[in-house]
DNA sequence: CGGCGTTTTGAGAGAGCTCAACATCGGTGG
DNA sequence: CCACCGATGTTGAGCTCTCTCAAAACGCCG
């Protein structure tokens, strides 16, 4: 999900680092825009709030997630940021951002391309929510992300992670995979989780 | 979630219009990329199949949304694009859309801003997802798409689809409506949703 | 060896889903 | 104008599944 091999070197050059604390604002509702933000370390959380004083979460960003990218196109920030824990984060600078567009239209075609892709992952994401079984949300992600051979998934952070990513809880997700490999129908070990024969071997 | 305001006028006149039956195929995996598509009735399901036959459903296009528009930086499409039911589809073709990008920069920073904005809602819409409470995410929906005023949400459609988007069954939708206005958090009529006082009201 | 976080399993409760019946509304045709 | 019909809207009752709270085994590192 985070590829950001699409920016070209000189601008990635310019971004600014910024610290944080946690709680600490990084930028407000109707700020002016000063480009769009990397989360390196830490997490940052975009919301809005209502009438009430209630916040209303848009966003979680973590490590390797940007942020804010349409403030590229507007005047203004429309939500608030701010570092749910101490973290950092990369600013690219509007100005040098659009400037290396405007020079290279391969930048500005690569920016596209990555948005378009997101767009695409988020939408699967979006389907995979809607799936309401645990099993049949985790059956999802495995076969999405197996590897080219389709046979296995290596697992890139904790299960606890994992579990956060596809939206239950972890005891749901450790019992889930527990009745897959009971049933069969997966192996796991050595931080991968290899698919064996489906249910339906029609 | 569907403004098409983005495309110049004359890539919107290039545009194909495609009549598909329901089940009949748009597109394949593997298939050379001809352009994105723009769905005017009916619904397109992008999906992939894995070894066992099995569909696994990425995306349901309805109405005014669009699909795949990352084939415009890609030789070959990446799922299987089917109609759901009879769908009227618009080919936008890539030939075109790139020439137009490249003509007119303003037409492809559009582009990217509309991109931009759908990977915001999109992220918003899973964060919506991760609320499990039928109260609370209606709640987000309702305070996220209350009309400038902050008082009122316009429905679109009919309630049952609105639980759809919301991920609920429309029963769950009812009742939670039902349970809102009881407790005067809400009032409804003439195709509105009114938000009177939020519960703390400090 | 002693913490600390992850992984695992257990028991119970709550919330939404499913199935079902019924009301309501708008359009259609007699 | 009214009866009929289909789809939306509404409410009821029971069930399933995940969440929550709890406790324990495991693994890693100082």
């Amino acid at each position: 999900m985070s590829d950001r091999d699409w920016l070209p070197a000189h601008v990635r050059a310019a971004a600014k680092k910024r610290t944080l604390k946690a709680g600490e604002t990084l930028f407000r509702l109707g700020d002016k825009t000063e480009g769009f933000y990397e989360v390196v370390t830490g997490r940052v959380r975009m919301s809005r709030v209502d009438r009430s004083d209630h916040e209303l979460v848009l966003f979680v960003a973590g490590p390797g997630e940007t942020i804010a990218e349409a403030s590229l196109y507007a005047p203004a920030y429309h939500c608030d940021a701010i570092a749910g824990s101490d973290a950092q984060v990369l600013l690219y600078p509007k100005r040098a951002v659009l400037a290396a567009f405007a020079r290279d239209a391969t930048a500005a075609q690569a920016f596209t391309a990555m948005l378009a892709r997101q767009v695409m992952n988020l939408r699967t994401r979006i389907e995979q929510r809607n799936i309401r079984s645990a099993r049949e949300r985790l059956r999802h992600f495995l076969i999405l992300n197996a590897g080219a051979d389709g046979r296995s998934v290596a697992l890139r952070g904790t299960l606890k992670e994992l579990a956060a990513e596809l939206g239950l809880t972890h005891e749901a997700l450790y019992r889930t995979l527990a009745a897959l490999e009971r049933a069969g129908e997966i192996r796991r070990g050595g931080g991968r989780i290899m698919l064996l024969r489906s249910r339906k071997t029609v």
